[in-house]
DNA sequence: ACGGATTTGACAATCGTTTTCAATAAGTCC
DNA sequence: GGACTTATTGAAAACGATTGTCAAATCCGT
């Protein structure tokens, strides 16, 4: 009942909700937003509620378990990556397919920029969109 | 050549809420979301409609007059950029303040990842965010 | 199984953005 | 200038993604 917790206090309890949507991620293979989601788990037969998704998939990526992206609409897109390392990503606008591509050239060129402008660094985004081969035929 | 493309389906008519728009954002010298720019002009005595603000943003980003971007909760800041040539951004968080970095480093590097993949690259971003020098005082 | 805290899910609410459509105003011709 | 045509405006409604509400369901330690 203490909370000597770190910045991540992630759920306390598992759940069959939960464990379908982490699931339903790892099986996709790619980003997917919450609705389509959502709309996997109820074609699967799951039936988790839509602000169940939501809530979860928030969890998640605020425990480091999953990326988030933003497609070009704002639409937020997760993913379930191999490795909770930095990273970044080459996405399928098609399919929504990914690679995840560690890169130290672009994290030495994130912080030298903002050090040659006297900023601090405290993100930087880095993503390739294209089709997949097997979306391009 | 695409230049001349965009250009030929922009607004066929100058309006004073038009200009108004654009001075605003050169004014801003930052990234403005279409809502931040609609409450500057208000405060400035313009009286333009949201609406009207949103319409043109969009107008001139398709004009590619000005770029877009995404914040991390999905909404769109739009600037006024100093040149129209393809390049990426250094962006304040607190002030939306941003030095355009143009980085033949970052092209090569998108096209070398999708092409290693198979990918047909479509798109990329690369940004960089922090707190500039007169923000982390 | 009991009981209390956590989690769920249907629904309402919110937020940014787009659409609608009647009123306004830019550009043109006289 | 004045009449005319039509792009543009803007208030309000509609929209889609996401978040808040809260009673009911569920998990889990005892
Ligand atoms: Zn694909
Ligand atoms: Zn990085
Ligand atoms: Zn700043
Ligand atoms: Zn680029």
């Amino acid at each position: 009942m203490s909370d000597m917790n770190r910045k991540s206090t992630g759920p306390h309890r598992s759940t069959k909700q939960r464990a379908a949507i982490k699931d339903a991620l790892v099986a996709a293979r790619g980003f997917r937003s919450a609705q389509e989601l959502h709309d996997e788990l109820k074609a699967e037969g799951q039936r988790v509620g839509l602000t169940t998704v939501y809530r979860n998939l928030q969890a998640l990526a605020s425990a480091g378990e999953v990326d988030v992206l933003r497609t070009s609409e704002g639409e937020a897109i997760y993913r379930r990556c191999g490795t909770g390392e930095h990273h970044h990503h080459l996405v399928c606008t098609e399919c929504g397919n990914s690679v995840e591509v560690g890169s130290e050239e672009i994290e030495s060129w994130a912080k030298r920029v903002a050090k040659h402008h006297g900023f601090t660094p405290v993100d930087h985004t880095a993503e390739v969109f294209g089709i997949c081969s097997g979306c391009s035929k």
